[in-house]
DNA sequence: TACAATTAAATTGTGCACAACTTAAAGTGA
DNA sequence: TCACTTTAAGTTGTGCACAATTTAATTGTA
């Protein structure tokens, strides 16, 4: 099998570019009305699995780069959805921590966003088959990266 | 099962950016050497499968609009892949149209990709079966578009 | 035929995402 | 202790991607 000569809708390097497109406008459309970009509910997220992150940790979490992120977060901050916390012992790092306004956006987001997987109606093997293979992919090609 | 308040690491669309991130990553990787981006590779893929095709034409099939077409195919031409013509009987149509160059790309980008396939190493069923899922996903989502 | 409505592409402004580079702080070794 | 190296975040420049708007051409209607 010849991958990089079929045609476009027969690449899965497309299909997955186009389905991720797909997904994020439609986050973006529910998240939109709260305030906050498909991005930035990324790095939300991140922090409400885990609050009190450096950009570091965020960015390795989700792959970015401070170059992405700081300018991200700063919006954030400016917002009100987190802090941005430079402290010793070590000053060059910076914590994220989310704010009560940022903590109560994690169950009205949720909501906004529960239709998009109503919608899909993926049964829980499909949705298991593709959550793993994806990941599967992903590292891959992180470990192909070194 | 609720996915919404599920950890990032179990959400599909998390999933979905991640390996997108990292299929395009690894794309851009093996196409810079080429002088084209990967976003330019899916323009001129939608070419080589067919050429002489409108802004609209290519647009519909990458589900890209014109603000973000029109820049790109505007570097392509000062490249010297694509010719963009705009002719009778309806002037408000721009034709895109591979150069010789162009259409010999073809051939060194799919050698130039061909790698990532290899190491990724998928077998057929699974790459049908994701291809086939996402490509649901896809139609699902952009028929709630309307 | 004239004008309004529609269409195709282009422009403008904003938010990512990345590479390359810079700044400041911390770590290391002589 | 000090010079050098490494690390964490930030900045700069470029290329997308999208929403809103504009421009120009075509179509539709009275």
């Amino acid at each position: 099998m010849s991958i990089e000569t079929l045609p476009l809708d027969k690449q899965l390097c497309f299909a997955l570019y186009a389905s991720s497109k797909e997904i994020a406008k439609a986050y973006r459309d529910k998240l939109a009305p709260h305030g906050i970009t498909y991005p930035q509910y990324l790095i939300l997220s991140a922090l409400w699995d885990q609050d009190h992150r450096t950009v570091s940790e965020i960015g390795a979490e989700l792959q970015l780069d401070s170059g992405t992120l700081t300018p991200m977060i700063k919006r954030l901050e400016e917002a009100g959805w987190v802090l941005r916390i430079r402290q010793k012992p070590d000053e060059r790092r910076v914590y994220v921590d989310l704010t009560e306004k940022g903590k109560t956006l994690k169950d009205d987001a949720a909501c906004a966003v529960a239709e998009i997987w109503s919608d899909l109606n993926l049964n829980e093997d499909t949705y298991h088959v593709l959550l793993n293979q994806l990941h599967s992919i992903t590292a891959k090609l992180q470990k192909g990266d070194d």
